[in-house]
RNA sequence: GCCCCCAUCGUCUAGCGGUCCAGGACGCCGCCCUUUCAAGGCGGUAGCACGGGUUCGAACCCCGUUGGGGGCACCA
């Protein structure tokens, strides 16, 4: 079947670079730069999904790549689940991951308001219409009336409404109304295939008679999802759809309201739909609400980069080349293509995402990288924010030393929390690997009579001191010989570069922590 | 039960009928660098689910099997 609209890519030629056939299904090819309109709308409910984040990524990249808009509705339609908590929530992941939008809340536009809950007039209007021309029609039937209709025939009720409701005359309709009941308004369904050339899956294909005719408004006037999203996207001119695989089910209802919703002139077509793979969690199942994994929080909490995590996230389902993986978001938004999404679930890795977070992190410049790490540090009490004179000072010291050695932001607490504070607690594995044994005793008593007498107190004096002391007098072997050194100084088995700590740190400090730590010493 | 989607290293992927005894990345293992941990460099490990076609030729196209996932509300 044909779908006409804004959207179709019949009317593009299906090229969008006419050298180059890039796209795995070139007939849908994005059409001309600047007609492109994606959309996010999710529901202010709960927790923010990962996956969700990814969808809102790829429709972003999608318009940007495009010279497209993306447009940011909110579904708020569930009063009872939806809350403004939730609302806020939305909008502060959304900036932090560096997504823009062109129309949405707190920015408006031309088709607002941009949350359902304030549009309840216009649903109610696209409703009457769709009534008054006959592609929707009163149904009576109660879920216990279709079930038992379905038993009768013999046949799974899990099969749902069965279209008795079609034609019931005006009496018929009264009778029901004398009876109390109100009824719901339901989308009649066409008598052929639905089909549409899925934007990442090709041509996918529902046979004639396999979808019922489904509840557009409830009996108490209600508007549900299946007839508010089409219409919000019809009215805001949207031509790309970019959604969850789980929707995909629905789409032939979709396909069937559009066709409804164009010929009584509220749509100017049907959009384009693309449908994304799933983001699993261990074990190939969607990652679910209760996977610590899913919960995009818990990413700028850590310290991730949005940059690092909007390019991880990018990948599940996406790559910008054979050979790389690392890019930025100017680079995404260049090469991002969604007929080269793939089709498979991805499993969100966090080994992964950490490792390029990781490669971001070490591509900052060092001031940035100061910058970003500082509120961290704050919220641990460690420096203030912003940060004393003495600490900034420490701060840019030792900034380009801790940097390549963190995955995300966070790690700079435990990593630099030694500079910054005298309560060093030593890490309880790293005491029982490093200060075991009488060997750190020695190794600790031999550093503290080299340090004390020491005259310069400089990381090249430091070291050589140290190396006289411990390597060639006490005959130690490096790893022996600077680990316990390490760890008094520090608290930790992994730390910035010792001399250089320990010059920060300065002699008292230094040689308090080497006194402390051999307390905690076998012997 | 019905409908739909999917199937390349452990994981994310490249692959669009010959250039693939399948390339990259993460992970893992080893070596080098560093008389310090980490980082870095170098190398290694491991995969086209199975069976039939089509074709001179198939990871790639078709059919089937198996396996995985999802959807079937007066939720969104």
């Amino acid at each position: 079947m044909r779908h006409r609209g804004p959207g179709h890519a019949d009317e593009h030629g299906g090229r969008r670079r006419p050298d180059v056939d890039r796209g795995r299904h070139p007939m849908t090819a994005a059409p001309a730069a600047g007609t492109v309109r994606t959309r996010f709308c999710p529901s202010p409910t709960g927790m923010v999904h990962v996956g969700l984040i990814r969808t809102a990524l790829f429709n972003w990249a999608h318009a940007r790549h495009s010279g497209g808009a993306f447009v940011f509705r909110i579904e708020d339609t569930d009063a009872a689940r939806d809350s403004e908590a939730s609302y806020r929530h939305l909008l502060d992941s959304l900036r932090w991951l560096g997504l823009d939008w062109d129309e949405g809340p707190e920015v408006g536009g031309p088709h607002g308001p941009y949350r359902q809950s304030q549009r309840h007039d216009v649903y109610r209007e696209v409703a009457a219409k769709l009534l008054e021309s006959g592609h929707a029609y009163e149904s009576f039937s109660s879920n216990e009336e279709v079930d038992a209709r379905r038993r009768a025939a013999g046949q799974d009720p899990k099969l749902g409404y069965d279209n008795h409701d079609r034609f019931l005359t005006d009496a018929q309709k009264a009778a029901f109304r004398d009876e109390g009941r109100s009824p719901v308004l339901r989308l009649r369904m066409p008598e052929e295939d639905l089909a549409w050339t899925d934007l990442v899956r090709g041509e996918v294909r529902f046979a004639a008679g396999s979808v019922p005719d489904f509840v557009l408004v409830r009996g108490n006037g209600a508007p549900l999802y299946p007839f508010v999203n089409p219409v919000d996207d019809a009215l805001m001119q949207i031509t790309d759809v970019l959604r969850g695989e789980d929707l995909l089910p629905s789409t032939p209802r979709q396909l069937a309201l559009y066709a409804a919703l164009t010929d009584i002139g509220v749509a100017a077509g049907t959009p384009r739909f693309g449908h994304l793979p799933y983001v699993t969690g261990e074990g190939n199942k969607k990652l679910s609400k209760r996977d610590p994994q899913a919960n995009f929080d818990v990413y700028p909490e850590r310290g991730f980069l949005p940059e690092g995590l909007a390019n991880y996230l990018s990948l599940l389902g996406w790559s910008i080349a054979d050979d790389r993986d690392v890019f930025s978001m100017a680079e995404l938004v260049e090469a991002f293509d969604v007929t080269r999404v793939g089709v498979n679930p991805a499993r969100f890795d966090l080994k992964k995402a950490e490792a390029i977070n990781s490669t971001h992190l070490r591509a900052l410049p060092v001031a940035e990288f100061t910058a970003r790490v500082v509120p961290f540090l704050a919220a641990a009490g460690l420096v203030a924010d912003p940060p004393t004179p003495e600490q900034q000072a420490v701060l840019e010291a030792i900034a380009p030393l801790a940097q390549e050695r963190m995955i995300v932001l966070s790690d700079a607490v435990g990593l630099l929390g030694f500079l910054f504070t005298d309560e060093v607690a030593i890490d309880p594995a790293a005491a029982a690997k490093q200060l075991g044994g009488a060997d750190a005793a020695e190794v600790l008593d031999a550093a503290t009579r080299s340090l004390t007498a020491l005259e310069d107190w400089t990381t090249p004096a430091l070291e050589a001191a140290l190396k006289q002391a411990l390597v060639e007098e006490l005959g130690r072997k490096p790893r022996q010989a600077f680990g316990p050194v390490r760890d008094a100084v520090s608290g930790r088995t992994v730390s910035p570069p010792l001399y250089e700590s320990m010059e920060l740190l300065g002699r008292e400090r230094t040689l308090a922590r080497l006194a402390a730590a051999r307390t905690q010493t076998g012997t």
